[in-house]
DNA sequence: TTTATTTGACCTTC
DNA sequence: GAAGGTCAAATAAA
């Protein structure tokens, strides 16, 4: 533990003694800076709610943006938190004094190696994968169901779809589209491998609904929970409808080791966190909520 | 008749 | 052996 000099027990007693009180201290700290965390994340999500009606207008967008990302930031630190708890309530390891920022990506990978462990395993493939959450499964691209299948620990099925130009063209894309355990209304999508069936249509789908706008889901219409399986085998000229989409994006780490059941068993709440460089987009409306489903998530959490 | 979806079987991975 | 992913025959819809 520590090189003993000069009375040795006493120094050993006293250091554990005060480690212990340290770690006692930090964790109480912790507990505190959770609590804050949790507080601000409620009294954004009242704000917004208060606000909804106020912020509707187009001029008010920016104020929009700037409230959801900081409801997200919210959700994003509360996750970072309750992982730091995790991890030292079940390793006993030493608060890193590092703090928050460094717990990250590790923590995260960690978490869902955990739960993959409980729930999926993948095939290994060439392609990167990409999930966004969404409560529409349309796109723009035409796509070709071709299987379902149900999921264990999973009460919704999982469908499978092709690029609609797979043959034609050789698009690769695939894509698996899946209720989530949390909200119903809002599918995971995950997109493996890129469009090459047109230039145009190179930037995936995910980047596509980047570009979409807190106007567009403020004004739409809430036809989200629309029947399910009506809506996963949705033909692809329905898909090819215009979409307002809410979204939510995360990139794998590695080519064919993520999974949408894997990120949305972190669904609960939170912010979407890029394992690439853990920052989401506040372009986008940071994690591409509407103001429901955002409200909803922080009541939830 | 053509095209898309469904679904059970099979394959692959772990 | 279990579970996810894909295939392809059967079926439904346009």
């Amino acid at each position: 533990m520590e090189s003993v000099k000069s009375n040795g027990t006493e120094q050993v007693a006293k250091s554990s003694s005060l480690s212990s009180s340290l770690s006692s201290w930090q964790s109480n700290l912790q507990e505190a800076a959770m609590e804050e965390l949790n507080r601000g994340q409620k009294q954004a999500a009242r704000l917004l709610l208060l606000l909804k009606g106020v912020l509707s207008s187009p001029e008010s967008r920016p104020a929009a943006e700037l409230l959801v990302d900081v409801g997200a930031a919210f959700a994003k630190a509360l996750t970072f938190m309750e992982l730091k708890k995790d991890e030292s309530e079940s390793d006993k390891a030493p608060i890193n004094s590092e703090g928050m920022s460094s717990c990250s990506h590790e923590q995260i990978k960690r978490k869902f190696q955990t739960s993959r462990r409980r729930s999926c395993r993948r095939r290994a493939h060439p392609y990167s994968c990409t999930t966004i959450f969404s409560t529409k499964i349309e796109d723009g691209h035409g796509w070709r169901k071709y299987g379902q299948k149900g999921i264990y620990g999973s009460k919704h099925p999982r469908s499978y779809y092709r690029c609609v130009h797979k043959h034609d063209r050789g698009c690769p894309v695939t894509r698996q589209v899946q209720r989530t355990e949390e909200n119903d209304s809002i599918f995971a999508i995950t997109y493996v491998g890129q469009h090459t069936c047109t230039e145009d249509d190179r930037t995936t789908a995910a980047t596509d609904l980047q570009a979409l706008t807190l106007e567009s889901k403020m004004n739409k219409n809430d036809d989200a929970s629309d029947d399910d399986d009506k809506e996963l085998a949705a033909p692809p000229s329905a898909m090819k409808r215009d979409c307002e989409e809410e979204m939510i994006s995360i990139e794998s780490t590695t080519a064919g080791s993520c999974s949408s059941s894997e990120i949305s068993s972190t669904f609960s709440g939170l912010a979407p966190l890029s394992a690439e460089d853990g920052n989401y987009s506040s372009a986008n409306l940071g994690f591409g909520m509407g103001f429901d489903e955002l409200i909803a998530l922080m009541s939830a959490h």
